[in-house]
DNA sequence: ACGAATTCGTTTGTACGCAAATAAAACCTG
DNA sequence: CAGGTTTTATTTGCGTACAAACGAATTCGT
């Protein structure tokens, strides 16, 4: 017999919304976003500033469009990311002396400071988000996501 | 000994940003939106609207915020999508009698129509989305998402 | 019944996310 | 080295997503 949940299809007429995966993951997201908001809250920092300077932190300085494919932001995306990074004095944005297209990024001092001292609220965001899963469960989780993209 | 991956921390300088839950929701909901466009190529339609018009059959007929709670979208959100879909005669917005805060929303003939043809290519879209896993752990990460939210 | 609190919808402002067009610089190839 | 292609960054336009403030309508407590 068929059952309502599922993802194999179920009755020919049968199409329900709450078990998209689609559906599922802009909810998701929605909530990690939510999370990162509230425990962060004060900072005035969004999931994507975040990433690029924890990126930028990572690889010690990059281009623009370098660090938007670390971090899964396209071009017109990760300018007005860095951009508002720039002006509150987290990068320092030089122009790059062997390729004048270039953009060298790299976090300043005010801005290495920062994720220094982020990265703690970084793990409890995560904590949080997977705070309605078992231990197993969020490894599980991690490894499924991970294979999607 | 500490692995590099795993939620449980490792070592304590140690974050890696590919491995938090949300950086991955994002990248997630990312893919997902790209291939529903991609399915739905030409339709000029999005997630969300789409989930707005699936709703709105589901149901028959909802009040804008009643409608927004249902898809997971704010009060500011739900306006604009209302208002694109309406515009394009998907919908028919009247006001509510017995409440004269609230507009009445239901599918147009021509919008119950596109639902129905939609439905195949939303399955489409779930299928495609959840390539990547096994048919058993396709069912996991329907059953984790849930939990998250 | 009346004032307070709540709900509904709108509007404004900020920030992703992406398509498409543009300009500048670097590259490749003949 | 000249001409075409590719890469880098910017800009415009549209569509979520959400906070905050607002007016209008309803509901609730007393």
């Amino acid at each position: 017999m068929a059952t309502t949940h599922g993802t194999d299809g179920g009755a020919p007429g049968t199409y329900v919304l709450e078990d998209q995966p689609g559906f599922l993951l802009r909810l998701a997201h929605q909530r990690a976003s939510a999370v990162f908001q509230e425990v962060l809250e004060g900072r005035n920092l969004t999931p994507t500033q975040f990433a690029a300077l924890v990126k930028l932190g990572d690889t010690g300085g990059a281009s623009q469009n370098h660090l938007g494919r670390l971090t899964g932001m396209d071009r017109a995306t990760i300018q007005g990311v860095i951009r508002r990074l720039t002006d509150r004095g987290l990068i320092d944005n030089a122009a790059d002396p062997n390729d004048r297209r270039r953009r060298h990024l790299m976090l300043s001092t005010a801005g290495r400071d920062l994720v220094e001292n982020l990265l703690c609220e970084g793990q409890t965001v995560s904590k949080r988000i997977l705070d309605p899963l078992k231990p197993f469960e969020r490894k599980q989780l991690i490894r499924l996501l991970r294979r999607l993209s």
